[in-house]
RNA sequence: CGCGGGGUGGAGCAGUUGGUAGCUCGUCGGGCUCAUAACCCGAAGGUCGUAGGUUCGAAUCCUGCCCCCGCAACCA
């Protein structure tokens, strides 16, 4: 199948509620997902949750509550958040499911035959909160570089992978493809970490508290909760779905790029399986003040919270072209209010609302047909170079390109001045033509991101086609209904 | 000398194979009256943190310095 995208997110891990940041992960990648598939593309969008965890078990016996019954309370709010935030995904995988079970095992037994999982013992500096060693190298000074804690001397019995076998060949990899890491600084940010430090060995057992996915053959231990979770992407696809391997791109933040970018491909590659072609890294969401969101500070923002206060829409638009798609942003809701009214109500909303008035009431029940009007409005260039940003993940610029196009679209209404010729519908039927060639070109482009408002939209536009026809200019008859706005203003 | 990111008009940001500094919002002036008092045009406003260096030429390369932010836990 060469026409296909398959993308990810990571998989959350349900131990308390989801925060923007979540949010933000899932509406990114539904929105690229929306792009490839209005662009005709056959689309599969995985999402899910991460179960396996020691800790887990810890928040769920903080709770009071058994580890199941926890996690599936937990897992049950980030299923609500995907409702409330619009999250088109194509299904949703719970590491506890027997289908996640049943392929992580048999990746493990492969790697196991090959000689590439072993049983045996390390000893090293070991980090409690990380659940990992380090090199001296990596802790100098003795201290977690995570965690700024002094390194625990520690000998593990247990199960290995041979990752020490897969360093050239990851650095070959990364080299051959320099899209493989996105954006370019994370790229080059893991090709310094690999010329700096050789690959270990990674332990990928832990002692079974009856919690996670017991190790084949040895009921003493269960999988690391990172080796399985990354197998999750590949789980997912049940025979049928195959087909959709490899993923074309997993969106990620960047705390969890190394598994993804180096001991994932690795994994993959001693299990004889194609390797995903991209690793998209998004910037995290900061609070107003440009602070990380933490729970001590106070500031962390919940969705649950703002896509109650605005339309869903809204915190999309704001999330997707606010936050620079490769690097950190700040998120701030006097900025949300004013870009909503500005950009989406003002620009795009008024747009259509002062078109569709004034033809419905210069000329009510009419059909807008394109034949015999000349064509003034291009959208080619800007479908081509949004169209180019989203291929290089900077959807915030995609964003921009299609309001170059709702500007345009302002500037030619003031310009042509179509409220002049109410009583010359000679001139006044080409002009208000090519406005709704204009709008519903840019309304065909936006649904990716605000998929509720453009449907609305489109039912106002009226036109007799859909998809990418509506681009050809001319093709298209237009009905109008009658519009209520789009986005009303919101008052501070 | 811990590691990393950053300091660009009032605010928020673009801008690195070096070549007369851009965008959005805000402010001021004008236009229009179809529209969610919305839209359009124009103007003012920056010695690009700082001190040096390389260069015909640097926001963009090099060096020193100052300042801000992230790096317990939660955590994309």
């Amino acid at each position: 199948m060469t026409n296909k995208f398959y993308c990810t997110t990571a998989i959350d891990y349900p131990n308390g509620r989801p925060h923007i940041g979540h949010a933000y992960e899932k509406i990114v990648t539904d929105s690229y997902n929306r792009w490839y598939k209005m662009k005709g593309m056959d689309t599969h969008f995985l999402t899910g949750t991460d179960e396996n965890g020691q800790k887990l078990i810890e928040s769920a016996e903080a709770a009071g509550k058994d580890t199941a019954a926890f996690v599936s309370e937990n897992v049950e709010i980030f299923k609500e958040l995907c409702v409330r935030a619009n999250i088109q995904y194509d299904d949703f995988i719970r590491t506890t499911e027997q289908r996640h079970h049943v392929a992580a095992k048999d990746i493990w037994t492969k790697l196991e035959s090959k000689g590439l999982v072993y049983h045996g013992h390390y000893s090293g500096m070991y980090c409690i909160a990380c659940e990992s060693f380090y090199t001296e190298l990596q802790a100098p000074e003795g201290d977690c570089p995570e965690h700024h804690k002094p390194l625990e001397k520690k000998e593990e019995e247990g199960y290995f992978f041979k990752l020490s076998d897969y360093h050239s060949w990851i650095v070959d990899h990364l080299k051959a493809n320099p899209d493989f890491i996105v954006p370019k600084s994370r790229y080059k940010e893991i090709l310094s970490r690999l010329e700096a430090d050789d690959l270990r060995d990674l332990a990928i057992s832990r002692p079974t508290q009856n919690w996670g996915v017991p190790v084949p053959g040895n009921d003493k231990f269960v999988m690391y909760t990172w080796f399985d979770a990354l197998i999750n992407y590949y789980s997912a696809l049940s025979k049928e779905q195959r087909e959709f391997w490899p993923a074309d791109m997993h969106v990620i933040g960047k705390d969890i790029l190394w598994f993804h970018s180096v001991i994932w491909p690795c994994m993959l590659k001693a299990a004889d399986l194609p390797l995903p072609k991209q690793v998209y890294v998004h910037g995290m969401i900061l609070a107003e003040d440009g602070k990380k969101m933490s729970k001590s500070l106070g500031n962390v923002v919940d969705p649950f919270d703002m896509l109650d206060r605005f339309p869903v829409d809204t915190v999309r638009y704001y999330l997707l072209r606010n936050i620079s798609a490769n690097s950190d942003g700040k998120f701030s809701v006097d900025e949300l209010i004013a870009k909503h009214n500005a950009e989406l109500g003002n620009d795009y909303g008024n747009l259509l609302m002062r078109v569709i008035k004034l033809a419905r009431k210069v000329m009510p029940d009419t059909v807008f047909t394109g034949e015999g009007i000349k064509q003034e409005i291009e959208v080619e260039d800007i479908v081509k170079r949004a169209s180019e940003f989203m291929d290089k993940r900077e959807h915030n610029k995609a964003m921009d390109t299609i309001w170059e196009l709702v500007n345009h679209m302002n500037q030619y209404v003031n310009e042509k001045a179509p409220w002049k010729f109410k009583e010359d519908i000679e001139n006044f039927t080409p002009i208000i033509y090519n406005c709704l060639y204009g709008m519903s070109a840019a309304t065909y482009l936006l649904q990716a991101f605000v998929p509720q408002t453009t449907e609305t939209a489109t039912t106002y536009i009226g036109a007799d086609i859909e998809g990418s026809d509506l681009l050809e200019f001319g093709k298209a008859k237009y009905t109008l209904q009658h519009p209520e706005a789009l986005f009303p203003k919101i008052d501070k």
